[in-house]
DNA sequence: TAGATTGTTAATCGATTAACAATC
DNA sequence: TAGATTGTTAATCGATTAACAATC
């Protein structure tokens, strides 16, 4: 976490998946897991889990192993989900809904405090308990509120634009659902999720099924 | 494609965004490219880009480089994006709604048959000019219309019952969006979109800028 | 204490980059 | 032909695995 070298981002990308197993161990009441323990669930090896971990500091105990609630802790404050994060959603179309919707997101601290959209149809609606709002007002409801995470479920030809909104409003986090690659300052963390690429490699294995290997 | 030698999965996730570039880069008229070009657009480096297009075949021209089109529809070729698949999705909420909506992947050849859904308020809804049918009569229904592909967008407890059931209905390959890893055959391609997992992934990367390279 | 399992170093493996001869 | 750029080998870099001493 605060280490002289940078952790690798294949570790980091691991983080979550232990994070989750560690979240769903805690719910069924186990203590004490090993490395090998989960090894064995992730599909990751003993080595490479006690490697990842020993990136951010020594939270297991030689002969036991690791304490199941602090391991996860610790992981949920490296990944920081210690912390309540405002977002705005821009698209309220199906995707932009279903990820308001989601109650996953708000449980790990990520608040939706509004969507935009510039269809007026959608304008004024409600999902769950938060409004859709014109795009217009976008940039400064985002610097009225200090909103740190913009969400993009516009079409692609429009990511641009709201990212460009979400830059001016002093936004510092992107996640990106557009298939599209958006240019912003350096300083602003851009996460994409680029389902059609997801999809293309699904569509690549069933067909050279000789190059998959299952990874989970 | 059928070379002896697997090809890395590294190499394969990366296609997919080829692929993209070479599509913009048609419809924009351009009918040659150097993987120096590509490097640019991508983000990866020129060197790495001719590795990868080589695990398939030579598929440029020394002191040219490489012909948009052709390189793109073999692309496409190996990706299997030259065939129509046809998949259902089980969970007809706002995700599954939003993938069924979304115009580009049936423009790739992904069909969405039927969505599928054990709530009755939305089982006869139509989504476009898809049905929504009971899930109850999912299983049946892959096996007559011989779908290929599963796409799961149900809350995560009902995940594996959801594989289950593509299983014995004979689905090839599950596109799995609950945050829960799923348990089948080996002879069964999974790829999953794991949302909460890249959502952390930002979260972290805020929480510690030293560690974010851009990486496209 | 004996057994178990971590933390960590060293060895291996694989992926990326550099370099350049081949050739269009 | 001269210039450009690929295809491919070799060098480097980084990530994973193996091994084991430390220690709970």
């Amino acid at each position: 976490m605060e280490r002289g070298n940078r952790v690798s981002i294949t570790v980091i990308r691991r983080l979550p998946k232990y994070y989750r197993y560690l979240t769903e161990l805690l719910n069924k009441g186990v203590t004490r897991i090993s490395s090998q323990e989960l090894s064995n669930m992730t599909g990751f090896t003993a080595s490479q889990i006690r490697q990842d971990l020993n990136n951010f500091g020594g939270f297991g105990q030689q002969g036991y192993g690791y304490n199941v609630e602090d391991l996860r802790n610790q992981l949920g404050k490296i990944l920081g989900l210690d912390k309540i994060y405002k977002t705005v959603i821009a698209g309220a179309g199906n995707l932009g809904q279903a990820i308001a919707n989601y109650k996953g997101f708000e449980d790990a601290g990520f608040q939706v405090l509004s969507l935009f959209d510039r269809n007026p149809r959608v304008i004024g609606l409600r999902i769950r308990d938060v409004e859709v709002r014109d795009v217009e007002l976008m940039e400064d409801f985002i610097k009225e509120n200090g909103v740190e995470i913009g969400i993009i479920t516009v079409p692609k030809y429009s990511a641009q634009e709201v990212a460009d909104i979400f830059v001016r409003g002093g936004i510092k986090g992107i996640w990106n659902f557009a298939p599209a690659d958006i240019k912003v300052p350096d300083e602003i963390i851009v996460e994409n999720v680029h389902l059609n690429e997801s999809l293309f490699a699904l569509s690549y294995f069933l067909n050279n099924r000789q190059d998959y290997v299952r990874r989970d």
